[in-house]
DNA sequence: CTTGCTTATCGTTAATCGACGATATACGAT
DNA sequence: ATCGTATATCGTCGATTAACGATAAGCAAG
């Protein structure tokens, strides 16, 4: 009786891997998590990147779920979904909750 | 005095990120963290690609250092490396360990 | 030493990604 | 209405990825 992933939740789990398989966007989320409260452009001027390039990385992250965005007057707002986060954590569990054996 | 992730160590989850970022990876780590002991073609063939692919995503894995691997006679033997693990919980709680506070 | 089995690597192709400049869109202020 | 600011999207291009057949490498058995 194993907790199993199914073919589509393991989907599900890459689609939030690759959306944290890039060091810009870990950064953005580090940089959420550790501020907190929705930031918008300052995202832009905290990074070594062009605004299109840091705009194209929130939508990714945005996509996976992994945050949220409300245009507050002309700003943008971004927080990190901590619904996703509990989501990544229970699917890394059922993966390798129970790894022992080994080799 | 934030836990913070410095910029390599970014770049390290990143790969790691890259690694897990593939349904056919997760399959592979899943099938191992299921049976355990070590295993070797049988992963190819419980899976639906070719030899060469299986063998290639196995060794993404083995280089992001998510499995080990031992050449056993002419078979080859893989586990997951507990280590990795265990690295991947700790930069993630690094990272969303103190998140509470949302727009 | 040759055959058969297992796994890794090579070479190729189509698809996707990452970055950016150039727009487009939205909106407050003048 | 026009301007300036903030953000999203488009189009492009080079780089990387994913998949596979073909082939190489290693080894046990005959």
């Amino acid at each position: 009786m194993n907790i199993e992933n199914k073919p589509e939740e393991l989907e599900r789990l890459a689609i939030i891997c690759k959306a944290l398989s890039h060091p810009a966007r870990l950064a953005i989320l580090q940089t959420l998590a550790q501020r907190g409260t929705c930031i918008c452009g300052e995202i832009v001027a905290a990074m070594p990147l062009s605004q299109a390039t840091v705009s194209q990385h929130l939508k990714i992250l945005k996509n996976a779920g992994l945050i949220k965005g409300e245009i507050d007057a002309q700003k943008s707002c971004y927080c990190i979904d901590t619904t996703a986060m509990k989501e990544l954590r229970g699917k890394f569990e059922a993966l390798f909750g129970s790894l022992e054996n080994c080799c």
